[in-house]
DNA sequence: TCGGGTGATGACCTTACTTCA
DNA sequence: GGTGAAGTAAGGTCATCACCC
């Protein structure tokens, strides 16, 4: 069992830190907060009509704090794209995760929207889906966790049935034939097989296995040997 | 009023490219 | 001419803010 836990924390120690945590703590919050920089509560903010075509000669940076009739910053107008501008992103981001410049401006062109605009849509976009992903997997580990445990738990009661078995002459088997119970997981289907080896004729023989979830399974190029 | 969805921003990191000793 | 360090720009992620439904 951590001997698997292990391997989880060591496929995914590159792109979702948290995942070992949340096998570990049921309770744990999905959305971890860092201290702020502290800055972040400075943005320049601009009115945007999205029904206005960008002006090519304006420079997107080029912000100036507004100020509204009371003299204060003004509000900024929050931008809603259209149905149809939606649809076109969505399209455009099915196709390709990452826009280069040309492509951006392109698309910027089509939908009248700034690039700038494009871009954030494209980088929220993609946090978005990777946050929703990493859901997805953190609660498939949820229940695959649970599952081992189960499965570990039998094994467990099944182990001390077996080591409280007196070998009598009908069960006696030599030495080497002991009964063991072991996990390993195969480095190519990356399934995890618990074997209770064979005892004896009329002795049961175990052979459990789990298989990793399938996103898991996409994750890692298959080695050369099964033994499954 | 509150929470979720989402556009926007700042900080920071990585990478490619250029310059220079 | 080849090479490594330093500088710079572009574009990415991440955390967060704030508007709006």
């Amino acid at each position: 069992m951590f001997y698997i836990i292990l391997n989880f924390m060591e496929i995914f120690s590159n792109n979702c830190t948290n995942l070992e945590l949340t096998i570990a703590m049921p309770g744990f919050s999905s959305s971890p907060s860092l201290p702020s920089s502290g800055e972040s509560g400075g943005n320049v903010r601009k009115e945007l009509d999205i029904n206005q075509v960008p002006d090519q000669e304006e420079d997107c940076m080029e912000e100036e704090e507004e100020e509204s009739p009371n003299g204060g910053p003004a509000r900024r107008k929050k931008l809603r794209l259209t149905k149809e501008q939606s649809r076109l992103l969505e399209e455009s981001f099915r196709h390709n995760q990452t826009l280069n410049p040309k492509e951006k401006e392109a698309l910027a062109v089509e939908l009248k929207l700034k690039p700038r605009q494009v871009e954030v849509w494209f980088q929220n976009r993609r946090a978005r889906s990777k946050l929703k992903q990493t859901e997805m997997e953190c609660e498939y580990l949820k229940r695959w966790f649970g599952t081992l445990t189960e499965q570990n738990r039998k094994l467990q009661k099944e182990l001390e049935n077996l080591r409280t078995m007196k070998p009598g002459p009908n069960n006696a088997y030599p030495a080497h034939m002991a009964p063991t119970l072991s996990s390993t997981m195969c480095p190519r289907c990356e399934r995890v097989t618990t074997a209770t080896h064979v005892l004896d004729k009329g002795a049961t023989t175990t052979a459990t296995t789990a298989a990793m979830p399938p996103f898991f399974q996409a994750r890692r190029q298959p080695s050369a040997a099964c033994y499954n």
